[in-house]
RNA sequence: GCCGGGGUGGCGGAACUGGUAGACGCGCCGGAUUCAAAAUCCGGUUUCCGAAAGGAAGUGAGGGUUCGAUUCCCUCCUCCGGCACCA
């Protein structure tokens, strides 16, 4: 047999399988060579690949590596397609997180942040990833914010960013606004006081002027998952419907509401308003059970989760509403699931064709009436189940027996031709919050001044810095008590002013980071014709927790620069690809938890390779990956059998060239499995993205290779070829050891210049293919073919099988399929 | 609650366009090597019946379409992600 046995081979100690020298030799060589820095050239094609940048909280875990290595392994693949490939690599810098150090360990946040940046670099490095290094950011650096400041700026002047109130969890005792992570249980996270919603003025950026644009590109965007695509679809959640008018009694100000069902108006048995709203805030000025009802309301924290799964309630305002057309009084309710952010703050409430109507009714006792009846004239009991389907309108004055479309339309031009309402478009996306009470993230470039209310920084005093040596205590931030940051001079009129002491959601910095990657160095312009040439990013990679806010985001920007003439692009990710979490034990791996595992001590005992194989063997990209010890000790047994192989095959010696017309049988079944396999792990590369399968493919071959017992010269040359497809296949994903081995192989140029296999089509051919034979759908023999038979002589040869025949014998065969390659199934 | 995704051997997963369910790996069992162990190599491994040949069942549960369903449709269970201040 092949002597493939390190047992017998005996080799000398300096070809057994070290990683550590192996891999620092190839990111030496790597590094030297700059192998990963490039320029534009624009005579090749370009290959953007990119991974959502991560936060510098310390070191890297598993989910980091994952995520990085699917993106490298993709850089790699399609540098070895010929492509010019940029991959490069920062850091998305502001955030909680170094506040809540710094508030822990008394270090400054920058302080605590730069450091992180270096440890989580190295780390980077020694897992060998094909970063360019040149092109790196740091969002909290000023060279980095001063441009979304300028961006903010030339916003402001559009009108796309303007200032209005809105809510944020105040803590009453820590006297500052906490995230919704930070309430727990409707309580504060470090005073456990029960947490207040407090209207404070804050910026908000227009995305909902986008929001035509955002949802109809994505119907031309193939490369984005269809999940993302429907999740963003639903998010924007573009309705047509109607506003109303409705009369207050005794109120002067009338009651707008929004609904898509003008066609159940006369379903109305209430109305109801939010907590926050004008005229629930009158009546509790009069009703002390309202009052308190109202200030109940205020104390729950603001996330959707809580308010759509919180028990339903409410309680009569004692005001009436007059209905529009019937001119019926309907009674106005103060209800804690109507959000005064969403629409207009009130709702009609329509408890026959409405679950959540239906069930509040219900509960409190309302009337409930039909006005909708199914369109097939089967009867429905009104008060046992609620409908929602669409239908023919009944008790409804004049609009009975109308369909949907009919009754809607005839209904809106009533409202329209009285100047009581109209046709509008109304969309589930609010527009982009952005400030935040916080003090490490991006300074809003705006200045407070009495006369002159609230005036943008003038371009030419950019940036606004953030001081970064500052004493942290986590009661509210501290640019409040620099007054060197605080106290300026109005840009307008020179008076005393104030600066905005808020800073930007940091969703902002990452919303165009992915373009200042093509021109980080530049520093009279956010972006020049460096971006041109890179943007759009080709192949973006990261968590699907982003699949709404941070790629909408992005996708808002890229307009916005594009509408500033910055950019001729609008959408900034042409494929998306959203990898799963990595669990441990089927959790998600957290300090909490205690099912860390750290990817240094990993490295350190097997290598980055045996690391990146795993992790890239263990799942496809997508699915969750569940953590195994023993996979990652297989996969560096793999790896260890595999330099063993090579090695034994250079042992034995030089090889001559391959014949391919000399060839046996059986060095042609290799051969053809080497084929087989380029075009499989070609495709699970470069398609699929399935380097689960592509590694599996590589390890076929590999056992095939070691299975082969063959020393003849023409037996070495096709193992010599399939070794060589081997290294260079297995590359992208473990390309430390490959780079060892191709030199070891003989030859002069590195691995990382070296294009990718090509499939010889005339290996593939064969004469003889096994077809799978069942009988009424099961399975009851396999028949070797012709590859060229027709389905007559395939049909028959099928039927001729020994343990076919017990199944059909004495019956009559109604029907034969042919599936040609592949089976034949009989219908008895 | 709403939106999106998943559920296949003891475990991770494969089956790409409706056509052989379980590739590849882990674990386990048996064998070789070894004084012994580790490491390594060889063989086996969905479950049940059977000495074997072979047969029956089987992809979260139930139903449907089809010559044929892990794949398509309906209902349900369950786990995960998001829900606008975690990033």
């Amino acid at each position: 047999m092949r002597v493939l046995d390190t047992r017998k081979t005996e080799l000398p100690m300096s070809t057994a399988y070290h990683p550590e020298t192996v891999e620092t030799e190839a990111q030496q060589y790597w590094a030297e060579a700059k192998c990963f820095e490039v320029g534009e050239d624009t005579d090749k094609e370009k290959f953007y690949c990119l991974t959502m940048f991560p936060y510098p909280s310390g070191k890297l875990h598993m989910g980091h590596v994952r995520v990085l290595t699917i993106s490298d392994v993709i850089a790699r693949y399609q540098r070895m397609q010929g492509k010019h490939v940029m991959q490069p690599m920062g850091w998305d810098a502001f955030g909680m997180p170094a506040e809540n150090a710094a508030i822990r360990n008394k270090v400054p946040p920058a302080k605590w942040t730069y450091a992180n940046i270096k440890e989580m670099r190295s780390q980077m490095d020694r897992l060998g990833y094909a970063y360019d290094w040149s092109r790196e950011i740091a969002t909290c650096r000023p060279e980095y914010y001063r441009w979304e400041q300028w961006l903010f700026i030339k916003m402001f002047a559009k009108g796309l960013v303007y200032r209005k109130n809105s809510i944020v969890n105040w803590d009453p005792v820590d006297q500052t606004v906490l995230a919704n992570e930070q309430v727990i249980d409707g309580r504060g996270w470090r005073s456990d006081a029960l947490v207040e919603r407090r209207e404070i003025p804050q910026w908000f950026m227009k995305i909902t002027a986008y929001a035509d644009e955002l949802l109809d590109e994505l119907d031309r965007m193939p490369g984005w998952p269809d999940s993302v695509k429907t999740m963003q679809r639903n998010w924007i959640g573009r309705s047509e419907g109607v506003e109303l008018t409705f009369d207050v009694a005794g109120e002067e100000e009338p009651l707008t509401v929004f609904t898509t069902r003008p066609d159940t108006l006369f379903g109305v048995t209430y109305m109801a308003v939010a907590a926050e709203h004008p005229l629930a805030e009158k009546a509790a000025a009069e009703n002390a059970e309202v009052a308190a009802f109202v200030a109940e309301c205020k104390q729950m924290d603001a996330a959707e989760a809580t308010i759509e799964t919180m028990e339903k309630k409410g309680m009569p305002l004692g005001i009436s509403v007059i209905h529009p057309l019937t001119g019926d009084e309907v009674p106005l309710w103060v209800a804690n699931f109507v959000l005064m952010s969403y629409g207009t703050g009130a709702v009609m409430a329509v408890p026959g064709h409405d679950e959540r109507d239906w069930e509040f009714a219900k509960k409190h006792g309302l009337p409930i009436r039909q006005v909708i009846a199914p369109a097939d004239g089967s009867d429905i009991d009104i008060d046992e189940a609620v409908f929602v389907d669409k239908g023919i309108t009944v008790n409804s004055g004049d609009y009975d027996g109308l369909d949907y479309e009919a009754a809607f339309n005839s209904i809106a031009d009533w409202f329209e031709q009285n100047g009581r309402g109209r046709r509008t478009v109304n969309y589930r996306l609010r527009d982009w919050g952005v400030s935040r009470q916080r003090y490490w993230g991006a300074p809003i470039p705006i200045i407070y001044c009495d006369d002159c209310d609230a005036v943008p920084v003038p371009e030419e005093d950019l940036p606004v810095v953030l001081p970064e040596d500052v004493e942290f205590t986590g009661h509210g931030s501290p640019l409040k008590d620099i007054p060197e940051f605080v106290n300026v001079e109005c840009p307008n009129c020179g008076k005393d002013a104030r600066r905005e002491t808020d800073t930007l959601d940091t969703f902002v910095e990452s919303s165009w980071y992915f373009a200042r990657y093509a021109c980080p160095d530049n520093d009279s312009a956010m972006l020049d014709e460096r971006a041109a040439y890179w943007m759009p990013v080709d192949q973006y990679t990261g968590g699907i927790e982003h699949a709404i806010l941070h790629l909408l985001y992005s996708r808002f920007f890229q307009r916005v620069m594009r509408d500033e003439g910055l950019s001729d692009d609008s959408e900034p990710f042409t494929n998306l690809l959203t990898q799963g979490m990595v669990l441990k034990d089927g959790a998600k791996m957290s300090k909490n938890k205690g099912n860390v595992v750290d990817p240094q001590e990993l490295i350190a005992k097997y290598g980055a390779d045996t690391v990146r194989l795993f992790m890239m063997f263990a799942a496809p990209p997508e699915q969750a990956l569940e953590w195994s010890d023993e996979g990652v000790r297989g996969s560096f047994r793999f790896l260890k059998r595999f330099w063993n192989a090579v090695q034994a095959h250079l042992d034995a010696g030089p090889v001559g060239r391959l014949d391919v017309a000399a060839l046996d049988t059986r060095q042609k079944d290799l051969r053809r499995k080497t084929h087989q396999s380029i075009a499989k792990i070609s495709d699970d590369l470069g398609r699929r993205y399935t380097f689960n399968t592509a590694i599996a493919a590589s390890m076929e071959l590999l056992n095939a290779v070691t299975r082969f017992e063959d020393e003849s010269e023409m037996g070495r040359a096709v193992v010599h070829e399939a070794l060589e497809a081997v290294v260079l296949m297995l590359s992208p994903m473990v390309p430390h050891i490959c780079h060892a081995l191709w030199a070891a192989l003989g030859h002069e140029t590195a691995l990382v210049d070296v294009r990718w296999p090509t499939v010889d089509q005339s290996a593939l051919e064969t004469d003889l293919v096994e077809i799978v034979v069942q009988v009424n759908g099961k399975l009851r023999g396999r028949v070797s073919v012709a590859a060229d038979a027709d389905n007559d002589t395939i049909g028959q040869q099928a039927l001729a099988d020994p343990n076919v025949q017990r199944f059909v014998a004495g019956k009559e065969v109604r029907k034969t399929i042919v599936v040609p390659g592949r089976l034949v199934n009989i219908v008895v």
